[in-house]
DNA sequence: CTGTTAGCGCCTTCAA
DNA sequence: TTGAAGGCGCTAACAG
């Protein structure tokens, strides 16, 4: 009843047990024992104990994956892809949600380290280093994935944020664009893209006007909504918002749409992430489509080597350039100071 | 530089293993001794391995969790709460994503047996108890989440499905509709929300219509798009839309903002599901709030009361009650035959 | 209360 | 190629 162990493999065959062993760890053992030795594991539905193993080799083959928002449907996809990377090279991902509390990170990460954890995926939010430091002490590599973390020597992979939202906002400019808003959280990501945003307005000489910055401690719902409330509130509206995320770009369109305002002819529209909203708003929105799936087959890939090749290379950065993928949001605008 | 184990801890304080081991797992140990101990502890940075632990007892205090849909807001949420509890009982919870796939659940299913887990989760894609066998060989416990598996012997905390949503279309006939619709997925939850419309319509003697119900494999953004576009197309169309996820809220939502529609004025609506959505639509939708954290806590309960307890005693369903949060979503309809 | 002695299931030297 | 022996870090009997 109990599980069957290498043990019972070994009274099964008549073979050692290191014969056995070596042929379970892909060792060459003469064809008429692999025969016995397969016919065993098969009779006896035998699995090797990770656990043993892991004891031994001091590899559990399990990533963990600390994730900022568990709740957020970017991360989501992220941890689907990333889970299915890792599966297919025979890790387990163990992921821990640190909900948007930067002390619960960090007692995340030493929970990763307790159970021994192989290497580290971590979408951070906070921006201190010192979180990670359980981490370093025990030599387990740790991969910054979406957002970097100033003082920290890990590997990191990020898409190009502040040239992403230049070239958004850029886009705004080019149709006509001069009285552009921005809506922002002042996470890593949503500050990134802020910065994006100043470098265009700067490059083109445009004004920023305070009534048009919106911004919030977090990205979310509610900041969209809110942010967009207020600017179409404004007695001298601008005529184009640029958002820095997803769900900030809901709320701004729940809240168009409560106002009885329409895109793109009362307002244009540029954001991130080309999730669900995408599929369905009808204009399709122009919008900054960040690669989901090469920035988890990038990470994956350099925290695996990490874990196989150890720590003595030095860190690297991969910044992976996310384009804009067209929509119908962003509007012409020929006279921009007479337009509504 | 290696990591300390209980034998440094040995070395440094001359006490034995056994003594250590003890006061590591809570015994009673001579305060001096005790003391000491935790000295060395602390100078040593100790952190006792898992790994050698669970191959004596058993007990990888490791939950595995297995979820139909990772990137679902609804199972986001549900993640967040037994996640953190779990942690809060010392165990750490290990997510696999089935992606709708019925295959990959079975996978799934298998890899967390493999990885010794002390109690499996599980939020199904699948009818099919199948899946579980590999856990049953293994006498791993399952507690189901959400839904049910009709030839499962498990553990299974759900909403009372069929009975809230009979309440909600309830809830729309005391208001005055007649013409009421539903957009539906066929999956558990879906199909038995379908089925508590329908239990509502008769009981009132309401007309149930053809093209008033919509339906698609599973519940989705898109799902909700499509169905109320073609109800709004309807020549007759309904006065009211009875939707049975959130995701579907959300495209049907999208829908009617497209076509210019209002809600309660052209269409009244009654949903699933107290989400971001919940918190930003004007009117305030009138929906079934399923307790999620209720959910998740009876369901953390009754796991771990297997992997303590066992499996000898008869398997348990719970059925919790979700009321109707109120909204302005619904309303009043005085003559609903001249109604538009 | 403390120490000694065996293992948990597996991998990895070493001889043969 | 194979087999015997030792040990990974820890807990669980015992005996003291």
């Amino acid at each position: 009843m109990m599980a069957s162990t290498i043990k019972d493999i070994k009274t099964e065959t008549g073979l050692a047990l290191s014969t056995i062993s070596k042929y379970l760890n892909g060792g060459n053992v003469r064809t008429e024992n692999r025969e016995k030795i397969e016919a065993a594991i098969r009779k006896l539905d035998y699995r090797p104990n990770e656990m043993a193993r892991a004891l031994i080799t001091k590899k559990t083959r399990t990533i963990g994956f600390v994730v900022n928002d568990i709740a957020s449907q970017f991360s989501g996809i992220l941890l689907r892809y990333t889970g299915e990377l890792l599966r297919r090279s025979g890790y387990s991902m163990m992921i821990c949600d640190s909900a948007h509390d930067p002390g619960l990170e960090e007692k995340n990460i030493r929970f990763c380290v307790d159970k021994k954890v192989d290497g580290i995926l971590l979408l951070p939010v906070g921006r201190d280093s010192e979180n990670l430091e359980s981490a370093k002490r025990a030599h387990i590599p740790v991969v910054l994935l979406d957002r970097e973390m100033p003082g920290s020597s890990c590997d990191c992979i990020t898409i190009d944020n502040r040239e992403a939202a230049r070239r958004a906002v850029e886009e705004l400019a080019l149709h006509g664009h001069v009285r552009i808003a921005a809506i922002h959280s002042e996470e890593y990501t949503g500050y990134e893209r802020f910065l994006g945003y100043l470098d265009a307005m700067r490059a083109r000489g445009l004004t920023v006007r305070e009534e048009y910055i919106f911004s919030g401690p977090m990205h979310s719902t509610q900041l969209g909504y809110e942010g967009m409330k207020k600017l179409m509130a404004l007695e001298d509206p601008p005529t184009a918002v640029f958002m820095t995320n997803y769900e900030v770009s809901l709320g701004v369109v729940m809240a168009m749409n409560e106002g009885g305002c329409r895109c793109p002819e009362d307002f244009s529209l540029i954001g991130f992430d080309e999730l669900t909203l995408a599929l369905v708003v009808r204009p399709r929105m122009t919008l900054v489509a960040q690669p989901m799936e090469e920035m988890c087959q990038e990470s994956v890939r350099l925290l695996l080597a990490r874990v196989d090749g150890g720590m003595d290379t030095p860190p690297r950065r991969i910044s992976i350039y996310a384009g804009i993928a067209p929509g119908e949001s962003v509007r012409e605008l020929s006279d921009p100071y007479t337009a509504a």
